[in-house]
DNA sequence: ATTTTTACAAAGCGATTGCTTGCTAAAAAT
DNA sequence: ATTTTTAGCAAGCAATCGCTTTGTAAAAAT
C-alpha cells in the first residue's frame, strides 16, 4: 500500500556515509577565471575523446559522464540530449578548423607569398593540423559519425563545411589555370580533401612522418612542377 | 508455485491461427540448385545494406531478420553472433574485391597492354567498381566498421587488406623510377586509396561523373604526363 | 518406415540504454 | 540576510538490446 508513497519519495533516509568526490553546487570560481560554462567544456571534450575512439553508438552518456567525473544523469544538465552533445562537438569542431584554416591563410607576417602554390600548402597543412593536432578529436568525430545526425542537423554541419571548403576553390582554379593541376577542380577537390581526411584511418602522429613531411608527399602527388600549359 | 513449471514450457498451448508466411523446416532445393545456405546469403546481403545504411550499432539483429523475412532469434542459427555476421560481411567482401582486382589485371585479352599506367588505370577502375557497384556494400562496411571488430578479426581483415594493396606497390614504384610519380611510393598508396575510399562520402551513381570521367580524373591528379625524370 | 538433421518460430531473459524525476547544497544576486 | 540560480546526486523507468531456450515441421538420410 505505502510502497507507491515510497516511490514518490526516492530516498527518504539519505546514508550519511556517502564521500562526495566533489563539493556540491556551482564550483569555485578562482579568481577572475570568468569562463562560464567550464564543466560543459569538460563534458565536450571528454565526448569528443571518447566518440573518436569508441564511436557515438558503442559509447554511452554514463561513459561520458564518469571521463569528467559526473553522474549518470548529470550531463543531461548541459546538453538536452546525447544528439545534442554530438552535434555541439561537431559545431565546436568546426568553428574552429575554419578559424584555423583562416588563420593560415592570412599568415602575411611570415611570408608574404600569396601565390596559389604556397596557399594550397598552407591549406592542406592546416588541414593535417585540424586533423592530427595534438586533442583535435572534434572533426574526425564530425568526418564519420554524420550518420547519427538528425537532417536538420546534418545540414546545419553541411553548411559549416562548405564554409571551410569554399576558399579551396579559387586556389585550385588558378592552379589548373597555371596548368600545375590536370584534373578538373571540382572532382580535384573532392579528391584531395578525400586522401586528407582518410589519413585519420593511418596516420600516426609518434611513428611515420611528420605532418610537413605529408604535406610535401601532397604537394609532390596532386601537383605538376613543370608550369607548361600547353 | 507451477509458475516456475509454467516458465519451462512457454508455450503449452499453440495458437492455430499462425499463418506462417514461409514453410517450416528445411526449403525445397527446386531443381539442381545445388547452392547450399541460400538463406545465409541472403542474411549477408540484407546485413551488408543495412550496416552500411545505418551502422552496424544502430542495426539491431531483429532489423536484419525482418529484412529476410525471418523472426528475431533465427538468424543466430547461421552465424552465432552479430559479430561474426559483421566478420562474414566483411570477408565475403574483400575476397569478392581481390577476385575482381586479380581479373582487372589479367585483362589480356581486351588489351596487350601491361604498362604500368594503364595497370594503375585497371586498378583504380577496379577499386571504383568494388566501391560503387550496385550492391556492392560489403566493403564500406568494412571500410567504415573496423571499429566493432574484435583484434583478432581486425588482424585478419587487415591481412586481407594487405594482400589486396600489395599489387599496387610494384605499380607504383615503376611509375616512380619513370618520374611520372614524384611522392614516395608509400605515401602515394596511402592518399591515393584514400582518395578513393573517401568518395563513397560524395559519390552518387545516378547523377555527376561516370565510374570512368573518375578514373580519369584520378590519373590526370596524381599522374605527371610527362615522362622526364631529370 | 524410421530416424536424424535442417531451418526456422515463439517467447522471453538479463543487461544496458537514454533520459526523467525529485531533491540538495553551494554560490550568486538581491 | 534572504532569495534565486546553478550544478549536480541518487534513483529508477520504459524501451531496446543481443542472445538463449524450447519446440516443431519439413526434408534428407538410413
Amino acid at each position: 500500500m505505502n510502497t507507491l508513497a515510497l516511490s514518490l519519495h526516492p530516498f527518504a533516509a539519505l546514508p550519511a556515509d556517502a564521500a562526495p568526490k566533489r563539493p556540491r553546487g556551482r564550483p569555485r570560481k578562482t579568481e577572475l577565471e570568468r569562463d562560464d560554462g567550464n564543466r560543459r567544456v569538460d563534458l565536450l571534450a571528454a565526448a569528443a575523446r571518447l566518440f573518436r575512439r569508441q564511436g557515438f553508438d558503442a559509447t554511452s552518456t554514463r561513459d561520458i559522464a564518469a571521463a569528467v567525473g559526473m553522474h549518470s544523469g548529470s550531463p543531461f544538465y548541459h546538453f538536452k540530449s546525447k544528439d545534442a552533445l554530438l552535434y555541439a562537438v561537431m559545431e565546436e569542431g568546426m568553428h574552429s578548423a575554419i578559424a584555423r584554416q583562416r588563420a593560415a591563410l592570412a599568415s602575411e607576417d611570415t611570408s608574404p607569398d600569396q601565390s596559389p602554390w604556397v596557399q594550397l600548402r598552407r591549406l592542406i597543412r592546416s588541414h593535417f593540423d585540424t586533423l592530427h593536432g595534438p586533442g583535435n578529436d572534434f572533426i574526425p568525430v564530425m568526418l564519420y559519425e554524420q550518420r547519427s545526425l538528425s537532417s536538420r542537423q546534418r545540414a546545419a554541419i553541411a553548411q559549416l563545411q562548405a564554409d571551410y571548403e569554399a576558399p579551396w576553390t579559387p586556389v585550385l582554379e588558378a592552379l589548373h589555370a597555371s596548368g600545375h593541376l590536370l584534373a578538373p577542380v571540382k572532382l580535384s577537390r573532392l579528391l584531395i580533401l578525400g586522401a586528407l581526411n582518410w589519413s585519420v584511418q593511418w596516420y600516426d602522429r609518434k611513428k611515420g612522418a611528420s605532418l610537413d613531411e605529408l604535406t610535401d608527399a601532397c604537394m609532390a602527388l596532386f601537383l605538376k612542377p613543370c608550369s607548361v600549359p600547353n
